[in-house]
DNA sequence: GTGGTCTAGACCACC
DNA sequence: GTGGTCTAGACCACA
């Protein structure tokens, strides 16, 4: 109902941000089975296509896992290959540090910049 | 030269980038005049029309300007240079937290795992 | 189709300006839905290109913007139309006082010209 | 000196405007020799060629003519066809009541139109 | 079918 | 040689 789409970015990748969020503050937890793809849909006002698109898109990306025929669930975070997410890992560390560096920071001006942005989060938070 | 381009991403955008990069860092100083679209084309490897169309948009925003017949100028240092650096370091920074927030990763994590790398580093240059 | 274009100035800005009147007439409402890209092209006797680049830029100046695969739409009113009409009106006396000038007439030569003209109009219509 | 060129139009239209000014305000007077082509470039802080340009475009246009070796002279308002600017003046008429019909004024509306700006212009002139 | 992006190649006005 | 415009035709993601 609260559904506010863009309309300079994809459907569907704005419905993944959502998931994302509902995963990630837990609304959703690690292996509670998902509603069917056809109330997903009616519950965001979007075609189920379109829906189908961003659970398939999820299910790449190893946050949702499929059984045939009992639905979709969220995943075990020990489902993503702990491998794959260290390459992950480690290549958006590169580019961010490439990024800073292009910039003229070094790698221990980054490091200082999220401490303090981390500090500063944690302040808000109390 | 050392271009390289993502497919998911508009090329004349991640030209912009470049560009703006390149201003943000000072290696294009405001005022100092740019090679043509042509060369710059073919230095970015893209036909002249792409090179053109991330130019103008880069006028629109107010980073260049053209003079019609005598090339095209980086802009004076008007506000709008002025804070560029500092929109790019956010840029990057958001990011990387998108991503490591995909990883499952928060904030804090990303803070504490740079400290480490930069003590790391540290260690060794010692 | 009653497509007439000048010469010495660029056709996406002669085709930016027969919107805006469509729109500032009223012709076509806000809201209401434009026919595609492709539509307007052949209408116009244009490249889909040029038309492209005509709209875009159109929907840069806020009188219309696109859903991506829905396609294009007048804006709505907010207060860009709403100055449309008004700022038409004055390029148009404007060009209109400009080549008068360059002909040796003044804005109240041109003024006593058209009511001589008006005038006239009327004694026919009697 | 006090010379100011804008960037998006071309630089010979803009010395042409300047000319058309002082012709207009009497600053030249019809009959009245002009100053060298060289000279009004250096004046002006263009290329001669530039200079060049504007003064033949203005002899096209009729306000300006040239004795072969005595120079450019301004010229007499006689020397403009008087046939030529009837068809002018019928012209621009045209396009301009054209234009403020596609906007829904009628020959009465713009009359009365330019009826007020000329009264207003007289005010502010006293 | 919709808007958006890209290439290849041409032509133009201006200086 | 410079920026700017235009065409023709292709391909893509999205819904």
């Amino acid at each position: 109902m609260g559904w506010k789409f863009s309309d300079d970015v994809p459907l569907y990748q704005q419905i993944m941000d959502g998931i994302k969020q509902r995963i990630a503050t837990g609304d959703w937890a690690p292996g509670q089975k998902l509603p069917s793809v056809r109330e997903l849909a009616v519950e965001a006002g979007v075609n189920p296509n379109t829906m189908q698109k961003a659970l398939a898109e999820l299910e790449r990306e190893g946050l949702l896992y499929a059984k045939r025929t009992a639905g979709r669930f969220v995943a075990e975070r020990d489902e993503i290959t702990e491998g794959l997410q260290e390459e992950m890992l480690q290549s958006y560390v590169k580019e961010f540090l490439d990024n800073m560096e292009s910039l003229g920071y070094s790698l221990k001006d980054a490091a200082a910049l999220l401490q303090r942005m981390s500090q500063q989060e944690e302040r808000k938070g109390e």
